[in-house]
DNA sequence: CCCCTCCTCCTACTCCTGTAGTTGACACGC
DNA sequence: GCGTGTCAACTACAGGAGTAGGAGGAGGGG
């Protein structure tokens, strides 16, 4: 009688990890190694190396053998992943409304000159879907 | 050298009983099952009362002993982790902008007419701030 | 007075994430 | 040919989340 598990996000070193590849594209070990060195993230090759292997047997990236090191392709989109933590975010706190949450973020979270700048993004949005 | 970890959120059915918590107010370990039940999700018993007890040794809850059973009361507000998550999404995902968060949303999740709701939201929050 | 029910407390086990060492293959420079 | 460095593959393990069983106490109903 184990969790059944399914919805389950990414844990915070996958999504590392996962990001590196969104950035990168295709990379080896090494290359999500520099990616995250880059970003003052630390860590072991072995440990990016089994998650790599993880997240394949997951299917979020595919590994191809290119000459000597392997290289990996993400196979989930970023904005797929962006998606679904929101989704989660939403159903969690929000009753899975999306706009409560936006609702929270302009009553919360962002002060008149961000205000100003949504403001001027709703604008252009309707102005995109009135033309469709 | 094991993972310190330190940020991690709360787990999902950690917050599935947060959450009951913060709508009961306080309550017992039956009042959450109850609760729970309500929402379709199953639990047994002594699983809950495992959850509440290490939420409490994390401080997030304070049980009161009250008669026969035990009462659990939310120490931390809701607000505080929506808050929190808030922050870790835009953090993973807007490099920790809370406007890139809402402007993605106005851009791919709402629709005209949640559009022109929250414009109505942001009129009145500007008046809000104005008279301040 | 005994049994049933409800509760607490303790214990246990699985799976997943995060971290990394070890080992062995292989290529390259000298 | 031999060291040296780079990789892949395998192995290991700690800690947290999630799940739950079983022992034992306390109280109410018959």
């Amino acid at each position: 009688m184990t969790a059944p598990r399914g919805d389950r996000s990414l844990g915070d070193r996958e999504l590392d990890i996962m990001q590196a590849l969104w950035r990168l594209g295709r990379a080896t070990v090494s290359d999500v190694q520099g990616h995250l060195r880059e970003q003052g993230v630390e860590i072991a090759y072995t440990t990016i190396q089994t998650m790599l292997n993880r997240l394949e047997v997951k299917g979020l990236v595919a590994r191809e053998t290119a000459g000597k090191a392997h290289a990996y392709r993400p196979l989930v989109k970023e904005p797929a992943e962006v998606g679904g933590a929101i989704r989660r975010l939403t159903e969690r706190f929000f009753e899975g409304s999306v706009e409560a949450l936006a609702a929270h973020l302009v009553e919360r979270d962002l002060d008149s000159e961000q205000l100003d700048r949504i403001q001027a993004l709703i604008d252009a949005q309707r102005r995109r879907e009135d033309r469709r």
